[in-house]
DNA sequence: ATTATTTGCTAAAACGTTTTTTCAAGTTAA
DNA sequence: TTAACTTGAAAAAACGTTTTAGCAAATAAT
C-alpha cells in the first residue's frame, strides 16, 4: 500500500525512529548526523512518502485541524467567511474541512459529532436552531469551538454574532428616513433568536419614531422551505391593501422572492416602495433598480471567530462573546 | 481526556476486544450474551462514549470519507453538486469533506495532499488548471478519485464534465436563431480545456451559420482576478464600435461585469443585444430584465460523480469519462 | 589510564481501535 | 466417563506514527 516510515527505513537501513526525527525536522536538536539527515530526505523524496495523519494525530494527540459546520452552503455570506477563515486559519497552521447542514438540525448534529470523532482540534458552527443539545455535549466534552452567526439563550460559549437588533433598528431607521411609516417585513417562524433580535430592532425602530406596530405588516412564515408563492401574495397584499411603502427583508430567502414580485408586478423602487435588505449580496447591485442593504462585517467575523477558536485551543477557557455592528448602509439608487 | 474503549471495559469489567466487537454490532455474530450486550451499550450511553476515528481508521485501513476539492466555493454552481454530493454519498454511508482552492494550484495542491494525508478513501476534484502534477501522482498512487467539470488532455482518469463544445454552439446557435450575427464573447487566458471547449463551440457555431469569425469581437481576459472596469471598457467598444447584437457569456464571473455594464448604460435587452450565459444563476430570474441562460446537469454530474468514486474505491479499475449535455437553454423574457 | 562526557542512533512504549487466535468452562455425544 | 463440541470472553498483534529513555562508541577531561 502506501509508503510508511518503515520503508523509509528499510531503504536507508535506519530505525524507524531515527526516519521519524530527521522527518519532523528533529533531526539537529536530536544529534542526527547531516548525513544520515541527507540520507532520510532523499530516501522521502525518491519514495514518494507521505505522512499518514490519522497514526500521527493518534500519537500526537492534535490534528491541526478545524472543522467548520454551516447551516447553508448556499448562502453567500457563510461561503465567504468560509474563504476568509480558511485563510486565516492557514496563518496559523491549521487546515479547515467544511461541512453543510442544510439547516436540518440532525444533519447539523451528525457533522459535528463526525467532526468531533475525527478529532479536529476545534469548531466553529453556524448552528440550526433545534441544536442546542449538540452545542451542551460540546462544552461538557470541553471541546474547544466558537458559535458564529447562531445563539442561543442560557448557554454560555464562545461566540461572535452580528448585533441583529442594533442593524435592523438601523435598517428601518433608514426607511423612516426616507418617509416610510408603513414598513414591512416578515416574521420568521423560528426558534433562532438571532431572527427575533432582528424583529424587536423593527419594532424599537418603529416605535422611537412614534409608529405604531401593526401585526398585519409583519406576515409570519416558515424559516424552511419558504413557498414564492406565499411570499409573492403576501407582497401583493401588503402592497395593495395594507398600502405598505417600505420593506425590510431580514434575509436573502424572503428578499428573493419578494423582490422578483416587486419586478414582476413593476412596483416602482424606490418610489413605491422603498426597500433595505439585511444581507449583502453581489448581485444586488446588478438589479435594476439596485437594493440598498446592510452591510455585514464579514471579515471581521471570520477572523475573530479563528482568533478566538484558535486562543481556546491552546487552553484558554474564559468565554467570550462578541458582538459586531452591521459596517453600514449601502445606499443603491436606480440608474 | 475523551472516553475510549477502555473506560468501558474498566466501567463492565469486561475486556476491550468485548467491547469493541459489541459496539461495532458484532456481538450476536461473536457469540457474546445478550447480558454482556447489554451492559455495555448501557456504559456506551452512561459515559457518553464517542468512537476515535483517526484509531479506527487506522486499524481498518479506510476512513469511510470522501473529499471534495472544489476550485470556487463562492461559485453556486458548485456548492449545489456539493449539496446533491453529500446526500448522494451518505446514502452510501460516506461522509463528504468540502475544500476550497479560490483556483490557486498551490493551494489545489495542498487541499488534494490533505485529504489524501488524513487517508479520505476517494476524491471528487474541480482541479485548477495547473494541478496536472498532483492529479498524475493520485493516479500513480493509486488513489481513486473522479475529475468533475476540469479535465486535462493526456490524462487518463475518471471524469465527469459538461459538453462545453457542444452547449456553447447551442448557446450561440440560439442567438443566432434571434437574428444576431454579431455575437460577442470574451477568450479566457487559461490552459484549462473546458474554455477552449467553449471557445470551440462558439467558432463552430458561427461556422455553420456562415458567420466569420472576428477575432475583435472575442477579447481576451485572465482567467483570475478580472477587472469589472476592464470588462465595462470592452463591453461598451463591442457595442459601439463593433455594433454587436449579442453576447454569449461563458462564465458567471464574465457575465456579471457585462450585465451590470449593459443595465448601467441601459443598453436594452433583448431589443439591442441579445445575452446568452453559460452558468445559470438562481440571481438571473430576479433581474430586469431577466438573462437566458443554459441550465446545467447539476443533478446528474453529482449522482454520476459520486457513484464512479465508489466503484472505484470498490476496487473498480476501468476508466470512465463522462460527458453531459446541457440540459437546455432557459429564455427568459422582460415582464 | 581511567572516568566523564558527548555523539549518533535505536528500542520500546504509547495513542485507540479491530480482529484473529486462544482458552477455559460448560455441554453434548459415545 | 471420557472425548468432542459449543459457548462466552480475553489475549495479543496490528495499524503508522511520536517520543522518551537508553545504549554503545567515540571523544574529552583528569
Amino acid at each position: 500500500m502506501a509508503i510508511t516510515i518503515k520503508d523509509i527505513a528499510q531503504y536507508t537501513g535506519l530505525s524507524i525512529s531515527t526516519v521519524s526525527l530527521v522527518l519532523n525536522g528533529k533531526g539537529s536538536t536530536s544529534r542526527i548526523s547531516e548525513d544520515t539527515i541527507k540520507k532520510v530526505q532523499e530516501a522521502e523524496l525518491a519514495l514518494n512518502y507521505k505522512p499518514n495523519m490519522l497514526a500521527s494525530s493518534l500519537r500526537k494527540g492534535y490534528t491541526n485541524t478545524i472543522g467548520f459546520v454551516v447551516s447553508d452552503v448556499s448562502n453567500p455570506f457563510f461561503i465567504k467567511v468560509a474563504s476568509i477563515i480558511e485563510r486565516e486559519a492557514a496563518n496559523f497552521g491549521y487546515s479547515v474541512f467544511l461541512a453543510g447542514s442544510d439547516e436540518n438540525d440532525e444533519k447539523c448534529k451528525a457533522m459535528i459529532q463526525n467532526f468531533v470523532n475525527f478529532r479536529v482540534d476545534g469548531l466553529i458552527i453556524a448552528a440550526t436552531s433545534g441544536s442546542i443539545n449538540v452545542i451542551n455535549q460540546l462544552i461538557n466534552q470541553k471541546i474547544p469551538f466558537v458559535l458564529l452567526d447562531r445563539y442561543f439563550k442560557n448557554v454560555n460559549a464562545n461566540s461572535v454574532v452580528m448585533d441583529n437588533y442594533g442593524s435592523a433598528y438601523k435598517a428601518v431607521q433608514y426607511l423612516i428616513s426616507k418617509g416610510r411609516k408603513r414598513i414591512a417585513t416578515f416574521s420568521y417562524e423560528t426558534d433562532l433568536l438571532h431572527m427575533h433580535d432582528r424583529m424587536s430592532g423593527y419594532k424599537a425602530a418603529l416605535k422611537d419614531n412614534g409608529i405604531r406596530f401593526d401585526k398585519r405588516l409583519t406576515p409570519p412564515i416558515p424559516f424552511l422551505n419558504i413557498d414564492p408563492m406565499v411570499i409573492e401574495s403576501h407582497v401583493r397584499e401588503l402592497i395593495e391593501v395594507r398600502n405598505v411603502d417600505g420593506f425590510f427583508f431580514q434575509t436573502n430567502r424572503t428578499a428573493m422572492p419578494s423582490l422578483q414580485t416587486l419586478f414582476h408586478y413593476q412596483y416602482k423602487i424606490p418610489e413605491q416602495v422603498s426597500v433595505v435588505s439585511y444581507h449583502d449580496n453581489e448581485y444586488f447591485k446588478l438589479m435594476s433598480p439596485s437594493i440598498t442593504a446592510l452591510v455585514q462585517p464579514i471579515n471581521e467575523m471570520a477572523v475573530k471567530s479563528i482568533q478566538m477558536l484558535i486562543s481556546a485551543i491552546n487552553g484558554n477557557t474564559k468565554i467570550d462573546k462578541v458582538v459586531l455592528p452591521a459596517l453600514r448602509i449601502e445606499e443603491r439608487v436606480s440608474v
